[in-house]
DNA sequence: ACAAAAATAATAGTAATACTATCATTTGTA
DNA sequence: TACAAATGATAGTATTACTATTATTTTTGT
């Protein structure tokens, strides 16, 4: 298991706790209420507006707090995206170790992680003040915006983007011990990543530029992938 | 040819000139030097600065003219972004055509069209206030902001997406030509389309996600998705 | 060549955003 | 109980994203 994760003991009930890099925040917003009502309400304003129209005052509105409680814990809107993206990733790859951990077979397991990765989750009961069904939704529209920033070189020496990283390992490891010849696992983890979230964004905004429709859901996206995926792997 | 592309005489040399969605601005850029200047010092001032810090202010000095005057040409930065990445789209639907109009192998025109999308061109001369070089840059950087928006449907109905989705058609044909089988040409044609750019952006900024090294530039990512489209659609 | 129309420049103004600062009050903890 | 830490309330600034008005050029039709 990765080190990032961990599962705490806390207040008699088991709950799984992502640990986050501290040059992100100003304050641990999961050492207090308001710190907790920040990431579940910024997690639900940000699905409902998008990200650009969401400010640190509508947040502030929502909890019931002000706009100088919210800088206490984010210096900006852009740290906090990429807080909850972070924990999504690190959350995600949890997931992945934990689900696939008596998997021996590493193509089944390569299938389970496209699964995991495409397949929009219920909201998981063991992280109480986290909505993982609108995080993922969060990271399919605005996922991207957390690297593509003329500051993506400062953030990434911060290890910003570290889980990210780390699953794009994980998910390339699986690859080679499928193929150990196979070329390009970072690469091809990247893409499957990637386009998991991006043509499920294209099949519900932009149908034109996929073969799905949107009454069969992400099944198709899988065995998109899968054939994608497994015909470059065994080549 | 696609109906979007002209070659227009003008002035005595020949200018290509692509066709814009007229709902994109409130007068149109390439009629008047001011509208062309708009065009030109936003390629620059957004591939310097990013999207995020691209304001009209700043886009009126380095012109020498007045925020107001921008406005008259387009409502607001959004626009202009969705404007000018249209125009690449156009541009570059125009130049696979022409460039692999007398190829009839379809396995070495989509090798081709994947090499003309991965490849960071040289300006095109033939477009005096486009320099496509930087635009295939911003292309990498700001290409999916145009799209990931909370109000891409009504975009998506105004037809800002036309030009990408037109070229997604046109590879998702060449992939049909290659194997008439394949069951997801749009799928994979956009998936070629966002990695090409992708993988650029993480050779360069986050190759940890990447099987590349920033020396080899361009070469390796194009053998990366040929390996990956010709293994799946030859499957 | 000249008048009318169109485009541009100059200036001003507004509401919202993205912060920073200060001080009073509440809450948690030794 | 006392003290520090966290929060709340309020105010203020620079910048952004516009809109409006009027004056001045430039274009154009005759």
């Amino acid at each position: 298991m990765c080190p990032q994760d961990q599962i705490v003991e806390n207040t008699m009930k088991l709950e799984v706790q992502i640990k986050m890099n501290e040059t992100l925040y100003l304050r641990d917003p999961e050492q207090s209420e308001l710190g907790r009502n920040i990431i579940k309400h910024s997690i639900q304003l940000i699905h409902k507006t998008g990200f650009e129209s969401f400010t640190f005052k509508k947040l502030a509105e929502s909890i019931g707090t002000t706009e100088a409680g919210i800088y206490r814990y984010f210096e900006n809107k852009h740290k906090l995206l990429v807080y909850i993206i972070s924990w999504y990733w690190g959350w995600l790859e949890f997931q992945i170790t934990y689900q696939t951990k008596n998997v021996n077979d590493p193509v089944t397991k390569l299938k389970q992680v496209i699964t995991l990765l495409a397949t929009n989750v219920k909201d998981d009961l063991m992280t109480s003040h986290v909505d993982e069904s609108l995080l993922h939704q969060i990271l399919i529209a605005e996922g991207s915006k957390a690297y593509l920033t003329k500051h993506v070189t400062e953030d990434n020496k911060q290890q910003y983007f570290k889980p990210y990283k780390d699953l794009c390992n994980t998910v390339g490891e699986i690859i080679l011990e499928c193929n150990p010849k196979y070329s390009y696992p970072h690469s091809l983890a990247s893409t499957i990543i990637e386009m998991a979230h991006l043509q499920n964004f294209f099949m519900h905004n932009l149908p034109a530029l996929t073969d799905f429709d949107k009454n069969k859901k992400e099944d198709q996206i899988i065995e998109f992938l899968n054939h994608l995926v497994f015909s470059s792997v065994n080549q």
